[in-house]
DNA sequence: ATAGTTCCGGATAGGAAATGTCCGAGTATT
DNA sequence: AATACTCGGACATTTCCTATCCGGAACTAT
């Protein structure tokens, strides 16, 4: 998995904490991440839908809807793209013994297999949203830590 | 997630279907496959212990325990090695607002959140053995199609 | 209107990991 | 014992991810 959606889903976390529009070089500066690259990820979140964007003087990044309502999968989708981890390469149509094409109607054992385990780890990606995830972090660090970041966020920098 | 897995997998399945040892080669040419390639993910296999290798001549591959007590699993774990999906950074501890490392005994909610739609995934697979891919085989292509395959297997090179 | 700030997209290196290939060590057969 | 065949690990090649930079567009505040 890329690890691009670890610094996704951190901004996402911050992002709950303020409402007004966060630059990238900022939620870059906070988490000493690349901002050129922080940028990009932030762009496939905005292009997803997740979060919106405002350019120009006081502009940036904000969370589009209720954190309640933005589900992990969606973030790691954006970010990762929807691509499936395992491709099956069709190796039955393939040798001396290979199976005739119209016999493949379905997918083969193998591939169905791995689709149910990655449905398993998407259904469960999409359980948690980024409200669970915020109310954890609460929970952890104590209430009024995001808050905490919030503050941070919204002063002009360094 | 490493393609070698589809290979190693099939080559699990094709093996349930014969007693003897089968060469890696032999392996490769019934799935069209580079042979060198493939040679590397079974010896993956057999450094998981899942297979059981002999060298010298009329050698080669045989599973080393019954097709119902290796799990799909252990196959994936053996060729792509058991290192996890998620690799968390600890950015919580990076940056100005960075959280005091005494603070983090336990997992960051994101990388709690990534563990559990992983175990998910690998509970799925756990529950999956070989001898369940084969017989699903059999139900798509018809009883008898492993056995036709281990009779190709069993046949002197072309 | 002008200037300053910000996002957006593509083009471009660097590096890690997967892919693919080769030759030596060892063993059963002859 | 000689031989032929096999596995095993070390060696190139390619692909993809990571990271960067620059030009352009759009918006806000002055």
């Amino acid at each position: 998995m890329s690890g691009g959606v670890e610094w996704a889903l951190h901004c996402c976390v911050v992002l709950t904490s303020v409402r007004e529009p966060v630059p990238a070089a900022r939620l870059a500066e906070l988490h000493d991440v690349s901002p050129t690259y922080l940028a990009k990820q932030l762009q496939a979140l905005s292009r997803a839908g997740l979060v919106h964007s405002t350019q120009g003087k006081s502009g940036g990044y904000a969370l589009t809807r209720s954190p309640e309502l933005i589900t992990v999968l969606e973030v790691v989708d954006a970010v990762d793209g929807p691509s499936a981890a395992f491709v099956c390469t069709e190796i039955r149509q393939r040798g001396p013994m290979a199976t005739p094409a119209e016999a493949c109607t379905t997918p083969c054992a193998i591939s169905r297999a791995m689709a149910t385990a990655e449905a398993a780890r998407r259904e469960a990606l999409r359980t948690i949203t980024i409200a669970d995830l915020a109310n954890d972090v609460e929970s952890d660090y104590g209430a009024g830590a995001l808050n905490g970041i919030g503050a941070w966020l919204r002063t002009t920098g360094a």
